[in-house]
DNA sequence: AACATGACCATTA
DNA sequence: GTAATGGCCATGT
């Protein structure tokens, strides 16, 4: 039987590549769909952070290029991700923000 | 199929 | 520094 085209063949590798982020860095949507091999679907790790949210994945390590938690508009887990990344060790400045020269995971 | 929406990004003023 | 604009593309109606 053939292995048919998985319509979430998208959905997996931007997820593979979040849990390919480090413990205590944070990397931008566009970064994840860069790693992920599908430069331009930076809208769409969203999407599937959204649709998916399991415990392999790091969801919350992942933030707008603004070192900002990008708000959803429905549902609390903003909050929760402020928490759990500071729990990592990644703190916020002043502003609410995380300083990317510092805490930005740069993959080499 | 067309339209609207969205956990975005880069450029420009 | 902020604000506006265009591009990007999957999902749902």
């Amino acid at each position: 039987m053939v292995a048919k085209p998985s319509v979430n063949a998208l959905l997996q590798d931007l997820l593979a590549a979040v849990r390919l982020i480090p413990e205590g860095q944070v990397a931008t949507y566009g970064q994840v769909a860069a790693l992920a091999g599908r430069p331009g679907r930076a809208r769409q790790v969203g999407f599937a952070l959204r649709s998916v949210d399991a415990e392999d994945i790091p969801w919350h390590r992942v933030i707008n290029s603004r070192g900002e938690i990008s708000q959803r508009g429905l549902g609390d887990s903003e909050r929760e991700q402020r928490i759990r990344l500071e729990s990592e060790g990644v703190l916020f400045g002043e502003n609410g923000r995380i300083d990317l020269r510092k805490f930005g995971w740069d993959p080499e």
